[in-house]
RNA sequence: GGGCUUGUAGCUCAGUUGGCCAGAGCGCCCGGUUUACAUCCGGAAGGUCAGAGGUUCAAAUCCUCUCAAGCCCACCA
């Protein structure tokens, strides 16, 4: 044995050595109850992170340990294409080349996305395997594999045909530089600096105004009425008169709303339907006209009269001068409130009125509610629990459909053109075609227009939202459509570890869907990690090299075991921890110490070929065995109660304090008689530590002078 | 506006239902070429447990308030 040890040696030997057994491929054994953990698909538009090296960590850890438990073990790997986050990621690098997704058109464009994330899920899961991860390549799956599109579709079908998922002209989410709808979870809220500005509406019958405060002051040209609150004994007298729009000369009425705060501003507030959520409410609850004056290219439209063409900006700048020409800018106060950026290219969010495809979300919820009321699906942390009842007990529509060109195409086609909207037309360069209006909701392709018999059927452009697939993950990935051994075996699955950061995108609406689809859940226990920051507690960023660990670098400098065990030790459930290199250092010489202490064991020339049962007579030794015992009863424990950081520190100070630094030092004295309680503990202590760190205690368990085939199939000591 | 989390040694964090002089790793300082390991060993220093008040025989731990840091949700014109 090497004097240090070196894992760039032993890693991929390794590896394929468990991969070549077949030891991540489960047997299927009925009667028995399995473990499964489907692992949450990484991006495939970017290698991992270090984020991914925790959840391999976290979900190999269990992963391990119940395999040695003896029970079926299933840990299914896959890839996401990731539909924004991907298009964003490669509109990028088309810009780079002076080129956008209309240059390449609909069919290049998601061929070479296709080429391009294929290419990246290879890197990616050779960087799984040098993790370490013990998961069944053989039931790999990426979330565009064909084989998802039929279950996929059906899914929406039923939702369809149950009025769960339904088309309307409504308020949505509009991301200019993405051109494509956002649902309200894709909004990013972040405080800004900015004015509001008070104008003066004249009033049609005295020559008095109505001042209104607003931070959306361009929005004015689209303006249908004035509200004031019904309470509000300022304005009384003016509710049911008429003022007259600045600048456009129209006639607007002053209506009366519970919702107008009369401690805001002036009390009176401007009613933009078209551009305004709480707007949009009132006009459709007073029967308003929505004029819109910001485009999907959010400039100015032809509604806009004179500001025709301009960008929101600029028609800012202008209508604010304008007004203040003609005296009816009051004044401007600094003002600070939250603004909507786009999730993935952080432009600011217009709220546009669009014709898009929701999800009836309210029966889901409610179901999702019950299941973890009635302790169906735990969650750890549990304080996680609150957080998502209040999410679900105040959850709005689901805006499904995307004008993306990467992801699932909806499974809806339209008889003659008259069912697109203009939007959908243009940006596809669809040609109108006459047709009955039919709306047919298919999983394959339909031939002909049940109704009429048409056969040149349109499909509906727009893809799905990433998530309302990947919700469907769980379920598609053990073949619930196919009816497969899979599903009936391994579905409901056991964990479902990820990031509480996708609580609400991912976890929430795997339920829902999951359960709608399936009628069972889709895993028993939800357990959710923090984020892993730098040493400055800062989220890291490539950005910032030198505090940002590359997990593929670290694993080549000091191997995954180290990394590993860096990511787990201090890493409590939903809570952020922090990594540095010393940390990772740390626990490359703990490997190291578990090799020396192996290569002190195993070769010195006093005890070869010496077999013997372990006695324990002597006090030392029964204080060994004790230790040993307390060691692995607090370990299981503790990876029981899902705190795998402490039941890492665990056996950490064991092995090193209690069994190195104590027991080996005492045992130099009678060398000879202790050799058989060395080897035993070594044994055990490999045994424990084999989830936390694979590589190296299933390297010197081959060097052991009794041992079976593999440890990672080992039984767990108890 | 609603909610959540965190605040313990220079740094990263343990401290599970309140109970042994408050712990570990890293760092720092002192001393060690003990043939498993200098990626090591032995030893030392270092804390008003954010602050204030309360409950208790007993509080880092429970309650109230304050301060600080961070996060999430929300139709804050």
């Amino acid at each position: 044995m090497e004097k240090t040890y070196q894992p760039q040696k032993v890693e991929e030997k390794i590896y394929k050595f468990w991969e070549k057994g077949g030891y991540f491929t489960p047997k299927i054994i009925r009667g028995k109850k399995p473990f499964t953990i489907i692992m949450p698909p990484p991006n495939a538009n970017a290698p991992l992170h270090v984020g991914h090296g925790l959840v391999i960590t976290l979900q190999d850890i269990m992963i391990r340990r119940h395999r040695m438990l003896g029970q079926p073990t299933l840990w299914l790997p896959g890839a996401d294409h990731a539909g924004i986050l991907t298009q964003v990621t490669f509109e990028r690098k088309l810009a780079e080349k002076n080129q956008t997704r209309y240059d390449l058109g609909r069919r290049k464009f998601f061929a070479e996305i296709l080429k391009f994330t294929l290419a990246n899920k290879k890197t990616l899961e050779n960087q799984i395997r040098a993790l370490g991860a013990s998961c069944d390549w053989t039931r790999n799956s990426f979330t565009l594999d064909s084989k998802f599109d039929k279950p996929i579709y059906t899914v929406f079908k039923k939702l369809y045909r149950q009025k769960l998922i339904y088309r309307n002209e409504r308020m949505v989410n509009w991301c200019s530089r993405c051109q494509t709808a956002l649902s309200d979870l894709e909004v990013e809220h972040k405080e800004t600096e900015t004015k509001l500005w008070y104008l003066r509406y004249p009033l049609k019958t005295s020559g008095k105004f109505i001042v209104v405060a607003t931070t959306r002051p361009e929005t004015m040209l689209g303006d249908t009425a004035v509200a004031v609150n019904s309470q509000d004994k300022r304005f009384k007298n003016l509710i049911g008169k008429t003022a007259i729009l600045p600048l456009m000369n129209r006639e607007v009425s002053i209506i009366a709303d519970q919702v107008v705060d009369p401690e805001f501003g002036t009390g009176a507030v401007k009613v933009t339907p078209a551009h305004d959520p709480v707007d949009f409410e009132i006009g459709q609850k007073h029967k308003l006209k929505a004029i819109r004056v910001i485009g999907f290219d959010s400039k100015m439209t032809n509604q806009a009269g004179q500001y025709v063409g301009l960008d929101i900006k600029l028609a800012r700048k202008k209508v604010l001068a304008d007004l203040e020409k003609q005296g009816l800018l009051e004044k401007e106060e600094k003002y600070s409130h939250s603004v909507g950026h786009c999730e993935r290219c952080q432009t600011i969010i217009e709220s546009l009125i669009s014709l898009q495809w929701f999800v009836k979300i309210e029966p889901l919820a409610k179901q999702a509610i019950k299941i973890v009321k009635d302790k169906k699906i735990k969650i750890i942390p549990a304080r996680f629990e609150k957080i998502y009842f209040n999410w679900l007990e105040n959850i709005r529509d689901w805006c499904v459909s995307r004008q993306l060109w990467w992801g699932h195409q909806l499974p809806v086609w339209y008889c003659g053109t008259q069912n697109l909207s203009p939007l959908q037309k243009q940006m596809n360069k669809i040609p109108t075609q006459n047709g009955c209006g039919e709306i047919i909701v298919a999983t394959t392709p339909p031939k002909k227009c049940p109704k009429c018999g048409q056969t040149n059927l349109i499909r509906d452009p727009d893809t799905l939202d990433t998530w309302f697939s990947s919700g469907q993950w769980p379920f598609n990935t053990l073949g619930w459509f196919q009816k497969s051994q899979d599903f009936r075996y391994f579905y409901p699955t056991s964990v479902m570890e990820t990031g509480y950061e996708i609580l609400f995108f991912w976890v929430a609406r795997m339920i829902m869907l999951g359960f709608y689809a399936t009628g069972k859940i889709p895993f028993e226990t939800v357990y959710l990690h923090g984020m892993i920051r730098d040493v400055f507690g800062q989220k890291m960023s490539k950005s910032r090299p030198e505090t940002c660990i590359d997990p593929i670098k670290t694993v080549k400098k000091y191997g995954a075991d180290a990394l590993r065990m860096a990511l787990v030790m201090g890493n409590a459930p939903g809570t952020d921890s922090s990594l540095s290199e010393n940390k990772i250092k740390g626990m490359r010489n703990f490997a190291n110490k578990i090799w020396n202490a192996a290569r002190f064991i195993l070769t010195n020339p006093e005890t070869k070929n010496q077999k013997q049962k372990p006695k324990s007579v002597h006090k030392d030794d029964r204080w060994i065995i004790n230790k040993l015992n307390k060691t692995i009863k607090t370990v299981t424990k503790n990876i029981e109660n899902y705190r795998f950081d402490l039941a890492a520190e665990e056996i950490y100070q064991f092995f090193w304090h209690t069994f190195c630094d104590k027991y080996i030092e005492m045992s130099k004295k009678r060398r000879t008689e202790t050799q058989p309680t060395l080897l035993f503990v070594l044994a055990m202590s490999l045994k424990l530590l084999h989830p936390f760190m694979p590589f190296i205690t299933e390297e010197i368990y081959q060097k052991l002078p009794e041992h079976g085939k593999a440890l990672i199939i080992e039984k767990w000591p108890r």
